[in-house]
DNA sequence: ACTAATTCCTATAAAGTTTATAGGATTTAT
DNA sequence: ATAAATCCTATAAACTTTATAGGAATTAGT
């Protein structure tokens, strides 16, 4: 399961997609007000996306969130790993996030085969998938 | 990221598949220190397994686990729904733990369709993975 | 300068989940 | 009886998730 972070940040980006013509940034508000999502949970989401550089922000009256680059570059993956870490089922068999099983050695382990190409199907998905084509 | 304890019935049934031609139940005792899993903790994991039908149990001396079906008819779906839970990202796209979304009107969510298809992937190898072939 | 409106930041906390542990009850073979 | 196994319930420590609170910093416009 993504956690509802996860959802919010993509229900998030989608309505700043919808919405990429306008001429003024976004508020956090309005996100928040028009997707549900509760409006200070939401600041320090985009403040995440922010800090990788998905959005670009300005503070003070008239401030407020655009893409920093266009959504249609933005890819699921992405923002998947920026807000819940690994994508993969096990941390073995995570790109990213590679940790070492434990107790488990690996070179004879009997379930991380499944999982990378699990893993693999389910990223070149999510990797082909951006923000722009969630907009219909 | 499937959970420790999933990873610890993986492991556990496949211990099990394994060893699948002794003439005698295999003691929850022998499978945690083999796999290095928390006694008390596999005897839980164990019991659930045995309350869905995947093994069998027999109490007192020379008790034990057993299949209580051939481990080639026994997938990962399974185990892991069981352990864990949904497989799908999202609980509005699960199969067997289906949930609607709380704020999100789904016939216009915009990324429902996206994990619907990383749903289907998933199922499609995990569905057809059974405990026998994770053993080499 | 002042005000209003926005993002930015830190601390806190409530609730839930995960990962066990403890202690014994029950069953079975010998 | 005894030994050895599963079975069951309660508890708890640690961690994660999902927020909320309160204000600091910045910016535009007057």
């Amino acid at each position: 399961m993504i956690s509802k972070k996860c959802k919010y940040a993509l229900k998030a980006l989608t309505f700043m997609a919808k919405n990429k013509d306008r001429s003024t940034p976004i508020f956090s508000s309005e996100i928040a007000s028009k997707e549900g999502i509760p409006k200070k949970f939401l600041e320090a989401i985009l403040r995440e996306l922010r800090n990788v550089q998905i959005l670009q922000s300005r503070r003070g009256k008239n401030g407020g969130y655009r893409f920093n680059k266009p959504p249609n570059e933005i890819y699921l993956t992405e923002v998947m790993r920026v807000i819940d870490g690994p994508i993969a089922l096990l941390p073995c068999v995570s790109l990213n996030y590679y940790a070492p099983c434990e107790a488990c050695e690996e070179n004879i382990c009997s379930i991380k085969g499944v999982f990378e190409t699990v893993r693999n199907e389910t990223l070149s998905i999510l990797g082909n998938t951006s923000i722009q084509s969630l907009v219909n």
